[in-house]
DNA sequence: TATAATAAATGTATTTTTTACATTTATTAT
DNA sequence: ATAATAAATGTAAAAAATACATTTATTATA
């Protein structure tokens, strides 16, 4: 099959930390493997990258496998390359975390992929260094999301002030004032209001906003720092 | 020589964008090759990964072979995986930066090296991506700068406050107030202030510092921000 | 030996940002 | 009518950032 030892040439992977948003609590993708090597254990969603493709190539086309998804959040963490990281191949990983909205499609191609959703404070143990690699990735996105506004690409399009905050919470783990927290956002004026109310969460309803990527795009050139 | 085509596996290599600091400059490592492939042309410093070594490994290899310097401040940028990147070699390159202290020593090596220091808004032409991987460090470094006291390890382990600024003025690329960058540096309270002047730069002189190591791992570990 | 030159060191008032904190509002279900 | 629920709102106090000018220590030289 191969000419050569697997342990003899470089092997370049991709592993993909896949976050999501979903009722209140941050979520990890991560996938069952049904075929050797490491069959019926868990680990995140990877694969080889082929040679006549780039890494960020790579992602993309695993990404779109598993959740049906283009146009993603998705960034690099940082390269795995322990000699022994891998005990069948001698093989590098570059680890990429992805932040996408979770709704009822992205679901349905997830199951039929046989991964599933975890929460991030319920991961189990995954193969190789993919727990390793989901904690560097949580303390990047906790990093990123202080300067970067990064919780919009979590959240459905439309979204309120709160699940914001929600999003916000979960991810530096603590719990923000919600009059701070509001002041704070809509001083970005990266939001927009909209004539809409989302009521599944009370009865008064809370307004929905959606995110201006225009005006984002015009302060982060004028070298603006997000600080949430 | 090689029993498969160069083209047909892949190979891993690092290259190390170093910065130094001095005369009041931000300067660049940039190697002069002497042989083949690419001969007399500049390039960052840069090898093959080993097959049997992993990608920090290679780093710290090279880079104690162009500057005798290990225990350097170094980490990692990127990968650069573009298929048509080295038309040499279907190669991935995981860029390194690191920040170093010039001494004299350093001088010395990176001239029997073959390799010299350019400053940083004159970089020339380099081959392959190098020059996007400089500009791509250079922009990180500023990003971390704020967060982190890097500064520190381009500066002697004895500095005065004014060559801090300088330091800081050069990654930042503006001027500074020399009252409020004193009052915030120390207000980190992390560097300790030494019985000892230099005078090479003023007649009245400026007291030396050194930087406070164990009180700055203590702050970090309590999640402390520098934002300098 | 007075003084000119040089860069280092210092303090304060003002503005801006962050923080802490409690009540009212809109709506639905009972 | 009212109880329940989460959303929306304002202000005062504290902390941090900014703007800004003078004095100090020393050496060289007039």
């Amino acid at each position: 099959m191969d000419l050569y030892n697997k342990k003899d040439k470089f092997y370049v992977a991709v592993d993909c930390i896949i976050f999501g948003f979903d009722a209140g609590k941050l979520k990890l993708l991560v996938f069952n493997r049904k075929i050797d090597p490491f069959k019926n254990s868990l680990s995140l969603i990877g694969s080889f990258v082929k040679i006549g493709e780039s890494v960020a190539d790579a992602s993309k086309r695993i990404l779109k496998e598993f959740t049906g998804l283009e146009n993603v959040y998705m960034k690099e963490l940082k390269t795995y390359s322990s000699v022994d990281r891998d005990p069948g191949y001698r093989c590098i990983s570059v680890a990429q975390y992805a932040l996408i909205r979770i709704n009822a499609n992205i679901k349905k191609i997830v199951e039929e992929k046989g991964a599933k959703w975890c929460e991030i404070d319920r991961v189990p143990k995954l193969i190789l260094d993919h727990n390793q690699m989901t904690t560097d990735a949580l303390n990047r996105i906790e990093q990123i999301a202080k300067h970067k506004p990064v919780g919009f690409e979590l959240l459905p399009k439309k979204f309120t002030i709160p699940k914001l905050q929600a999003l916000y919470e979960a991810i530096y783990r603590r719990k923000l004032d919600p009059r701070n927290f509001r002041k704070k956002i809509l001083s970005f004026d990266v939001i927009i209001k909209l004539d809409e109310k989302d009521r599944t969460s009370s009865k008064k309803g809370a307004y929905l906003y959606k995110f201006d990527h225009k005006r984002y795009k015009k302060l982060q050139e004028l070298g603006y720092d997000f600080e949430i």
